[in-house]
DNA sequence: TGTAAGTGGTGACCATAGTCACTGCACAAA
DNA sequence: TTTGTGCAGTGACTATGGTCACCACTTACA
C-alpha cells in the first residue's frame, strides 16, 4: 500500500487506488503552468517537484514537493476553478499519484478523515511561503545562497550538485554575476569555517 | 443569522452559535503572539485584523483579515498543536466569533460542508502571501508604498489616514527615513499624475 | 578543425535603500 | 514658560546587489 495514504480509512484508500493513476514523469517536465486550470491533484510518491513563481523574466523558487507530499494548492485552484498562480516542474524523475479533482471533492464529504491530511499540507506550504518571505526580505545573498545549497544537497542527495550559476540565480530571483561573486566569497569564507568543503558544484 | 455562515448547513450553524462566543476586541489588541499555542479560531464579523511577521526588530505586514474571513492559519496551528509563526493585532475595534479549536475538529468530521469554507480561506491566504512575496522581491519602495497606501485607504475607509511614517516603515519592513523620502517623491510625482491627491496622511 | 553555444570570472559602474546625525516642529505635561 | 517626547525632513555616507562589457574555457557538432 501507498505510504502516503497509510493512515487513511481502507475504504477510502481503495477508492483512491481505483480512481487515480500512477504516472511516471520525466525530469524537467513542466507540470503546472501559471494561469492553467487544475484538474488533478498530484501526490508525489518519489522524486521531487519544484514550485516557483515568475515576474517578467525573474523567477523565485517557492518550495519543493517531496515524496508523500501533495501539491495542495492545486486543489484550491481546482475548487474555485481558478487559474494557478505558480509554476511547477519536476526536478527529478518523479512518480506521482494523480487524484482527479472532482473525485477529491466527493471524497472529502464522504471520508472526512482525508481533511486532516489536506490541512497538514496547507499548513506546510503556508509555513514554507513564510520562510521564503523571511529569506527574501531579511537575509543577505550570502546566507540565502548558502542555505539554498545546503537544502539542495539535502533534498537531491547529490554532492557535488550539478547546477549552473544561472539556474541558481533564477531560483533565488537574482542575476548570474551575483551568484558568481557570492559563491567565490562563500568559498573563501567557508574554507576557514570548514563547512563549505561538503558542498561542491559541477 | 451570521452572514459569514449563511451558506452552511443550518444544524451546523446552530452548533456553532451555541458553542462559540462573540467577542468585542478593542483596537490595537494583540490577539496572537508568535510562538503562542492556538485554542480558538476567530471569524471576523466586523473590524479588521492585521497579520504580520517579525525578524529581530523588523516587521512585515502579511495581510489583513477582513469581515467574514477567518484566521485559518490559527486552525492549522491548533491542529498540530504547533506554536504560531505570525502575530495578529486588531487594526480597528473588532467583533469576532471565536470557535473553539477542539469543537471545530469535531465539526469537520460531522459537517464536511464546512471544509469548502476552510479551503477557500486557505487559498485566500496562500494567494496573499504570494502577493506579499511579489511585492517584497519584485517591486521598488515607491510602488510598494503607493500600493500600501491605496490598500489602507480602501480597507479602513479613512482618508486622510492617521498613521505615522514609523508605522508605515514597520509594516513595509523598512526604515522611517526611507518612507519620508519616498513619500516626498510620491507626492511630487503624483501631483503631476493627479492620483495622489486622493490619499493624504495625518 | 573551426565555429557556436553555454558557462563562469571579473572589473567598473550605478541605483536602491539602509544608516547616522542632526534639525525643526507641535503638543502636552510640569 | 520650560521641558520632554514623538514625528517628520534632510544631507551625507555606506552597503548591497543589479547591470554592463568583456574575457576565457569547455563542449558539441557541422
Amino acid at each position: 500500500m501507498l505510504q502516503a495514504l497509510s493512515h487513511l480509512n481502507s475504504e477510502l484508500v481503495e477508492e483512491i487506488e481505483t480512481n487515480s493513476k500512477t504516472q511516471e514523469i520525466e525530469k524537467d517536465t513542466e507540470i503546472l503552468r501559471e494561469g492553467q486550470y487544475v484538474k488533478v491533484i498530484p501526490i508525489v510518491l518519489n522524486g521531487l517537484i519544484k514550485v516557483f513563481t515568475r515576474h517578467g523574466d525573474k523567477e523565485l523558487l517557492l518550495y519543493y514537493i517531496k515524496p508523500n507530499e501533495s501539491c495542495i494548492m492545486s486543489f484550491s485552484a481546482s475548487l474555485k476553478n481558478e487559474p494557478s498562480k505558480v509554476f511547477a516542474i519536476t526536478e527529478e524523475n518523479t512518480t506521482a499519484l494523480l487524484l482527479p479533482a472532482d473525485q477529491v471533492s466527493k471524497w472529502i464529504k464522504q471520508f472526512p478523515d482525508i481533511n486532516t491530511l489536506f490541512f497538514q499540507q496547507y499548513n506546510l506550504r503556508y509555513g514554507e511561503l513564510l520562510d521564503t518571505i523571511h529569506h527574501v526580505l531579511f537575509d543577505k545573498m550570502d546566507k540565502r545562497l548558502y542555505d539554498y545549497l545546503k537544502e539542495k544537497v539535502k533534498l537531491t542527495g547529490k554532492n557535488p550538485l550539478k547546477i549552473s550559476h544561472r539556474q541558481i540565480a533564477n531560483e533565488l530571483g537574482t542575476a548570474r554575476e551575483v551568484i558568481s561573486r557570492v559563491m567565490k566569497k562563500l568559498e573563501t569564507e567557508e574554507k576557514l569555517k570548514q563547512h563549505m568543503h561538503s558542498i561542491e558544484l559541477l
